[in-house]
DNA sequence: AACGAAACCTACCGCGTTACAGGTAACGGG
DNA sequence: CCCGTTACCTGTAACGCGGTAGGTTTCGTT
């Protein structure tokens, strides 16, 4: 079995990229990017600094390929999307506080000048919010009941996500993130 | 004029601390805080990394200059605010992409572990979401039109205000951050 | 059994970083 | 005029960083 064993190899392989990605999710949370060493992140995953740049020959390569994993993430067509499902997302995500921890820092450093994450994070936003448009055009049509067009309103909408994500990681205590989407949800519903 | 002297000198070199306390902000607002390094500040400055720690100690004081400035930045009494001054506020932050890069990148950086603004910002949300709340209070009473109290609306109102800094810093050109925020508040005062 | 590639490791380089030590020149107060 | 403080500077320690070079072991293929 010729192929069968190099798939073996290339598997295995394929295994301790992913192995490595998510110890870098982890020491991104932790230390931001610029703060998160490649001994930190091979040192979780039993390994040398030297032997991480095997799989990944710059740090930046590392960055990439957690940008990658992110994208294929949330790779739910987003005409699937519908408004009551982004209560389950944001409640969703509040008990993954490591991820979103990991892309708020993230998106903090990438406004800073020449940040490799800069351009992913700029171009994403634009999909996220014509994502966001498209949903809410086809919840409310052309007009939400408050009179906004979905074009308007979606830079809102991912505002407001965004926003309470920083609130709550820095005090979960006092910031009900799931409560105060609906919230906003709820806001957009209404009519004027 | 022995005090007026000893002003003389005491002032100069409060200026100069401003000035560096100034370039830091730039300076962070390029690189991050632990991208900043004292060199770079100093340098801004006209001065050796080893001169600028004669007026700041270690880099972490300097960063607590940086947070006491902001601090009597918006010194205004939150009594004093009105609900459609806040639409001027984001005007004229849009007008200084320097400042607002700044803070949004410190903020990023802040939920990281460990991270010296962690706290700061940690009780300026909680100051600032309480400002909201009363603004709000005065000018809608204990319910907004669309039915919310203040406490539960004034921490949307924050998280749009800095979710758009974010979108409008990684694309100006996409984001019109006046008149979204303008949207918002126009979705605020409507009743239901 | 032999070979070639993959999967690591050790050693090392060069640079940038914060911070400390100690010296010196300017300057204002007595 | 002297003297202490302020405002710097040079030198350097100590460390962490990303990345290179090159070797060695493991392992699948032939």
């Amino acid at each position: 079995m010729p192929y069968g064993d190099a798939m073996n190899a290339r598997v295995r392989s394929e295994e301790r990229r992913a192995e490595i990605v998510r110890a870098a999710l982890e020491v991104i949370a932790e230390r931001g990017y610029r703060g998160a060493s490649l001994a930190a992140v091979a040192e979780r995953v039993g390994l040398t600094q030297q032997g991480l740049l095997h799989y990944f020959p710059t740090k930046e390569a590392l960055l990439v390929a957690v940008l990658k994993e992110r994208d294929q993430w949330d790779a739910v067509p987003a005409t699937q999307w519908r408004v009551d499902l982004l209560a389950s997302l944001v409640e969703y995500n509040a008990m993954r506080p490591g991820i979103i921890q990991t892309f708020s820092a993230l998106l903090g450093e990438s406004v800073t000048e020449g940040h490799p994450a800069r351009a992913y994070f700029t171009e994403r936003y634009r999909q996220v919010r014509e994502s966001m448009a498209a949903v809410l055009r086809t919840a409310y049509g052309d007009r939400l009941p408050n009179g906004l067009t979905p074009e308007r309103t979606a830079p809102l909408l991912v505002a407001v996500m965004d926003g309470l994500q920083y609130q709550w990681l820095l005090d979960p205590d006092s910031v009900d993130m799931s409560a105060a989407f609906r919230d906003f949800l709820a806001l957009l519903g209404e009519e004027a």
